[in-house]
DNA sequence: GCTGAGTTCAGACCAGTGGTCTGAACCCTG
DNA sequence: CAGGGTTCAGACCACTGGTCTGAACTCAGC
């Protein structure tokens, strides 16, 4: 991800340039967003725009990164730190509620989000690598658990990781549904949701 | 689903119309789609187009209906003919079996469904509409379920069939990747895919 | 057969899009 | 101060989805 002429920037103007995008994506959507609003916005020519960023889905991969970068910061992932015997379950749980006390108190990383899943998936090289992310998470969740033992092995790792993908998925949208709805979500702690999240992802995971 | 005037074109128009606009749906995904384009090979004038359709997403939604007719036609839903006593799980592997016969030989059906799953959700009206359809039908199968008692009730019935939802997106998602890949998914019979999503499915819904 | 209202649709036109390109201003080194 | 590199303003381009005018046609009612 480079982006020399972008990184040069003062930071008080990059915070500013990728915070005003930020916001575009966050209230249109990818593709409803318009890069001469930001324009206008920041007072920015498209000469120097283009100068910074290669095109449209440049910009978003750089918003995309800050955020991912800002949570990063405060979150601290699963796997990626020293190795860490603690029961592999525990150790998600931990980091699910992590990730839910940020993410609920922060919707506009929701949205974020929802405006790169939206994204066609065949700009797979930028975008779409972030998402896979996510799913390589996931997987390295997986392997590790079959080689500990936590994780069936009747199933091919890549079958049960996108699926344990799809369960991550599916309680999100219910909690976007619920959110959507005003059912309070809030009712709950980030603790107890990452224990629902945790039990599912057991049900398809644990072996026998 | 109003749309008179289309409708009262003579039957074959209609099918080439719907037919190129699918193509350009399929080949491009729903934004990169080009009115202009489908216009072009039809040799249609905006005009009529306009007269025929609201707008895009009134086309792409005339689509996916023809299409999803074609389907309910040659495979038959779930839950949706007269009560069946047979047990629910044999109902649903039977049910995913045709599903993935029909779909694994029609790749543009697939391709579709990708180009509505892309759409920003805030067109919950109308392709929102269609993709709630097969939601629905998940949370039909888990209400069905715990009323006889296959589906656990601890869980809210809205949770689950967003998880299960997802448990099933995620094995499409594997065989999409795995058909990508090159890796036959043609090796395994609708019938053995249909028993691991049925399996899978009854790991996250099963009670106890 | 004529008339006039309603239907159908060709295509000019519009605002807005993402993206390219020229060239002016600036900076920095020799 | 000369000249090459960097930065970026804004005119311009092709193209998008969508609107609108008005011509051609259909078809009652007379």
């Amino acid at each position: 991800m480079p982006r020399p002429r972008f990184d040069r920037l003062p930071a008080e103007r990059r915070r500013e340039v990728l915070a005003t995008a930020a916001e575009e994506f966050v209230a249109h959507g990818y593709h409803a967003a318009s890069l001469n609003r930001v324009h206008k916005a920041l007072g920015l020519s498209k000469g120097a725009f283009y100068y910074w960023f290669v095109d449209k889905e440049d910009l978003f991969v750089a918003v995309l990164d800050a955020q991912l970068a800002a949570m990063a910061c405060s979150v601290g992932g699963l796997l990626t730190g020293p190795p860490d015997p603690s029961p592999l379950w525990n150790q998600v749980e931990r980091c699910c509620a992590d990730l839910l006390a940020y993410v609920l108190e922060r919707p506009h990383v929701l949205a974020l989000y929802k405006a790169a899943v939206a994204l066609p998936m065949g700009s797979a090289d930028r975008v779409g690598q972030r998402l896979a992310a996510s799913i390589a998470a996931t997987r390295a969740l997986v392997e590790e658990g079959q080689r500990r033992g936590d994780v069936r092995t009747d199933l091919p790792a890549e079958l049960l990781s996108h699926v344990a993908h799809g369960v991550l998925e599916g309680m999100d949208r219910f909690l976007f549904a619920a959110a959507d709805v005003g059912e309070g979500v809030a009712e709950h702690t980030p603790g107890q949701l990452a224990a629902v999240y945790v039990s599912l992802l057991e049900r398809v995971l644990l072996p026998g």
